[in-house]
DNA sequence: AAAAATATATATGTACTACATATTAGTAAT
DNA sequence: ATTACTAATATGTAGTACATATATATTTTT
């Protein structure tokens, strides 16, 4: 079920968490420092090397910042800064990338009711604006760029920086093998001047019908790749292997 | 905009970035294994200590394994693996808890189109049969689990490992300070039950809203945390119209 | 006396060396 | 052929030494 275990075997691992337990039992707030690394080796009875890597791994992850003769302090991470290097790895298996195209999908849905709840009247203008000059648009380039720019306008109004965070680091992600088809615009039930208008109402439930009818190419090519080749892939992946 | 910026200063970041470029040069795969330490030492042009700290964040991080005298060898990282540990550091800020809080609720209600899509019959027999045990509960605490294993089925539901995992954690962040209010089940506007009825249509369109509506009270505690009661009065015009 | 420049102390950053430990693989014994 | 043992090897841990940057103290300059 949940498959997130961490198997502590070596000291580092160890060290890690036991600074983070450390941390929390003496109560360390924001910006508190840590003691110097080598009182930490000795509370914790490893070498310096140890604790170097323990912190390293947590620098890593984002949790505290180290400077030199200052030390360490603890900061306050950013939840999906991680994600960066895990996607630019490009590592990620087929599985999970699907998963997260499904995500995304998700969130672009579900975030209706914040969307409709922070938007405001300047908003609305501005992403006419957007619609203005995607209509402009000449080359296909400018046009998903727009397209990109009108959608991560949308996330910007719900004033959830974690979640646009997340849809930068999936914009990212998909940049590449964009399912988008050539003729998508002329296959979209509606466009983003009909969102706009049904956004206009500040009507969750509409903006939301009428978000999962924008996307419905999308959904579609989704489809395509995981209904009928699903099974193609899997195997291509196990020769990897 | 995008606030996630990387300052490699030190020389381990660096290395752990000539690491990941390393692989995708040399088109290492999954299973793929490394050269040892020393070997990516001379590659480098750095001491083994640096490599071996910027290997430690790979790991930390999830996109490696090592095993003594195997050697370093890539695998395929969980999107959501680290979060366990910034998550668990509890150095949350309040505005990224809150971000979160609202990211589940999309979740939520932007999951049902690939939980009507994949819900098979016995899935509904199994929620009916949670929610009869919920119905035998007694105590609160019992009745919590069982509200928790309902809406967890139907993350599992989508077969979206990423989001169920995504959801696992999120759900021991918010274990804690449940903002739920006591009398939460006499608010919600639909049950579980309701739910079922719901998705045994297989209407996206109709179970968003259904949830929507049983996530309700939740809607209202956090609007209640948040401050501004927009969201909830919002909706409860739209409701009326 | 206030501000600027310099010196010093200090904690992190890097490197090298030595040894411990576990595990693979090869060898010997049954 | 199977088992038990041995040796080789790559990672894991530790200690030491020194580099580097920077906050703080000190001196110099105005």
């Amino acid at each position: 079920m949940h498959t997130l275990e961490t198997n502590d075997n070596s000291l580092v691992e160890v060290a890690q968490k036991k600074i983070l337990e450390y941390i929390t039992q003496q109560g360390y707030k924001l910006d508190s420092q840590l003691p110097k690394e080598t009182e930490l080796a000795e509370i914790l009875g490893v070498s310096r090397v140890v604790i170097r890597e323990a912190l390293s791994r947590l620098r890593a992850i984002g949790v505290l910042e180290t400077k030199r003769k200052k030390g360490t302090v603890l900061i306050s991470p950013k939840i999906f800064g991680v994600l960066k290097v895990i996607i630019a790895s490009g590592l990620l298996d087929n599985d999970t990338q699907r998963d997260l195209y499904e995500l995304r999908l998700m969130l672009e849905i579900g975030m209706a009711d914040f969307v409709c709840a922070k938007c405001t009247d300047t908003d609305i203008l501005n992403l006419l604006e957007i619609v203005n000059r995607e209509e402009l648009a000449t080359t296909t380039e400018e046009s998903i760029n727009l397209d990109i720019e009108f959608h991560s306008y949308l996330y910007a109004i719900t004033k959830n920086v974690s979640l646009s965070d997340f849809h930068f680091l999936l914009r990212r992600l998909f940049a590449l093998y964009s399912p988008r088809s050539k003729d998508y615009k002329v296959k979209q039930i509606i466009s983003h001047n009909g969102l706009i208008e049904v956004l206009r109402l500040r009507n969750p439930d509409a903006f939301r019908t009428a978000m999962r009818l924008h996307l419905n190419t999308q959904f579609v090519d989704h489809d395509k790749i995981v209904g009928t080749s699903s099974i193609i892939q899997k195997n291509e992946n196990n020769l990897i292997s």
